[in-house]
DNA sequence: GCCGTTTTCGGCCCGACTGTTTTCAGTCG
């Protein structure tokens, strides 16, 4: 994938901003500004260098003179001089413990400088033995914190799945409903904004003052926390028995509701930017509500639509909040409508047993009837050299296409589309003759083998062929399992583009893909999607939604979403044996 | 180091909790 300068240089960044805090003083603002350009590079969808290019790296928010210089010199030579000599005057290693539980910048300093420890084996064994508390202000519990963050970290580093998080956010919310005297509970945090991996839990509740005491105690002692890490009257964390994951609850009055959600939702980002436009416009936010700079009154907080109107703006779905220019689109009320579940019309990839589903098409098609209200569906199996999904050749591929059409007469519509899930073979080649996919309503080409290697010709020769309508799974990452094969994504718009053919986002809870970032590149360059469940069994129909998230943090709009329309719009926009591939093809 | 519809200097989001202190710094979200 390209952007990886980007990444690397946000990187120099991101340790630079470290080390500057490290410092401390004067320089922890220095800190402040060069994290916010790490993020703000690593959030780029464009090359840094093209912006040198344009004379426009001072445009981007955060960089100035100093930085631009900087960045400059690193496009130049590959390396800053300012960072290799800042790196020459700190402890890197212990750097790296900075952002575990306990371990702050002022608390590594005095440990390197008092006690001359510069490796993380060092300083384990310093809190071991007990050496470190000769430090002033290391107490036992401070060790002991230390300690736990340690441990904690080392469980933690692996994210939790936005599906199983959402499970076990259900679970919480029964949990905390069933606490006597509560009267509102809701998931906030990066589960609310739908991020595809999940570190902890933030739920906000509500009760009356008098009961608050008695609702701090009920969530403490109940046997879903397994410790309690934090308590006091309005902040809670605990670790859920359950999940072994952390949970920070906060406790707000009814009136402050709006505010609380709004802060607690987040991004971070979101809201550091929204407080300082506030600020500007002589206005505080807090979690309890806005405040006028001036008589210090408060003058919203009940609602979260309120905050965002008291300050001029549009409201922005929490899916949107990750200051990546939500905040401007707002006050000039130009948010755009995202796409809804009940939005989609179908569901473009399902399996079945044909292949490696577990369900008949008779079961899933009762089933979408009763549980789904779409217009159509398209059965989409693996095809033959796919031989651990058992893979339909030829043959079966006709067979099935009978039966569907059976289907359909039993049902008095064409409710079942046939399609497949063809392989895109190593050199780019399908392996299903063009004559039997020339049957199919639709015809989605996978990549499932052979990865390690440059994947965008072959990408590009499925897009050019002509029964080919959409590209599934583009890139092929699994979350926390695999990374993305390699592609060049700015090339495969282009062919997606030009060719018709769509892009999938693909609702497997491991796979999210495209994902957000990449989603929101394809439609901002007006490359149509799609968004599929993948499912190989009934309960998997309902990935479809995690699709639907993605979508959504992309700011995606039915308009760019295909499977928001009829069966004849669809026709009407891809390929189909149109007129536009039967000139590509000549 | 950045930034400015009151600023080219003097700020940089805001508040809760903990631990170690006697009034607050460090850390966290």
């Amino acid at each position: 994938m390209t952007l990886e300068r980007n990444r690397t240089l946000s990187q120099i960044f991101k340790n630079m901003a470290t080390i500057y805090k490290y410092r401390g003083g004067d320089d922890r603002f220095k800190s402040i500004a060069y994290g916010k350009v790490a993020k703000v590079i690593n959030a780029l969808q464009e090359d840094i260098s093209e912006y040198k290019k344009n004379n426009s790296l001072e445009d981007l928010p955060g960089v100035g003179e100093g930085i631009a210089q900087k960045i400059e010199e690193y496009l130049k030579t590959g390396k800053i001089e300012k960072y290799e000599s800042l790196k020459k005057s700190s402890p890197n290693e212990l750097l790296e413990m900075i952002d575990i539980t306990g371990f702050g910048a002022q608390s590594l300093k005095q440990i390197h400088e008092d006690l001359n420890i510069s490796t993380k084996k060092e300083l384990v064994k310093a809190l071991q033995e007990g050496s470190i508390r000769k430090l002033k202000g290391f107490g036992d519990k401070k060790v002991e914190n230390m300690l736990r963050g340690l441990k904690l970290h080392k469980e933690i580093e692996d994210r939790m799945l936005l599906s199983d998080a959402l499970e076990i956010g259900e679970q919480i919310l029964k949990w905390i409903k069933e606490i006597p005297n509560v009267k509102k509970v809701e998931l906030a945090g990066s589960l609310r904004r739908k991020k595809e991996t999940i570190g902890d839990f933030d739920v906000l509740l509500t009760c009356d003052e008098k009961d608050r005491k008695s609702v701090i105690d009920s969530i403490t002692i109940s046997a879903f926390a397994k410790k309690v890490i934090l308590k006091g009257n309005t902040k809670i964390s605990i670790i859920h028995k359950n999940s072994d994951r952390q949970i920070d609850f906060r406790i707000v009055n009814e009136d402050e509701w709006g505010a609380a959600l709004q802060y607690f939702t987040g991004s971070k980002e979101h809201n550091i930017h929204l407080r300082k436009i506030a600020k500007d416009k002589g206005y505080k936010i807090s979690e309890y509500g806005i405040y006028s700079t001036d008589t210090e009154k408060k003058i919203a907080g009940k609602t979260e639509e309120e905050i965002y109107s008291t300050l001029g703006f549009q409201f922005i779905p929490p899916e949107m909040r990750e200051d990546l220019g939500e905040i401007e689109l707002a006050s000039k009320h130009l948010i755009p409508k995202i796409i809804q579940f009940e939005d989609l019309k179908g569901d473009l990839q399902i399996h079945t047993l044909d292949s490696d589903g577990v369900n008949t098409l008779e079961e899933i098609v009762n089933h979408i009837k009763s549980h789904f209200s779409y217009e159509y569906i398209v059965i989409t199996d693996h095809s033959k050299s796919l031989r651990i999904a058992n893979g339909m050749d030829e043959d079966k591929i006709l067979k099935q296409i009978e039966a569907i059409q059976l289907m359909n007469k039993k049902l008095g519509e064409e409710f079942v589309k046939s399609g497949i899930e063809v392989e895109i073979l190593k050199n780019g080649d399908l392996d299903i003759s063009d004559q039997v996919l020339s049957k199919l309503d639709w015809v989605t080409a996978s990549i499932h083998t052979n990865f390690n290697q440059d994947n965008t010709e072959r990408i590009i020769r499925a897009c050019e062929n002509p029964f080919v309508h959409c590209i599934g799974h583009p890139t092929g990452r699994l979350i926390g399992e695999r990374e993305p094969y390699e592609i060049n994504f700015e090339k495969v718009i282009e062919a997606s583009k030009r060719t018709k053919t769509v892009l999938e986002i693909n609702g497997q809870p491991n796979r999210l893909d495209l994902n957000d970032k990449l989603a929101m590149l394809a439609q901002k360059a007006g490359v149509k999607l799609v968004i599929s469940s993948d499912s190989h069994s009934l309960a998997n129909l309902n990935y479809i939604k995690l699709g639907v998230f993605v979508a959504q943090r992309a700011w995606c709009t039915k308009e760019s979403i295909l499977n928001s329309k009829s069966w004849a719009e669809i026709k009407k926009f891809t390929k189909f044996h149109s007129k536009v591939m039967s000139t590509i093809i000549l």
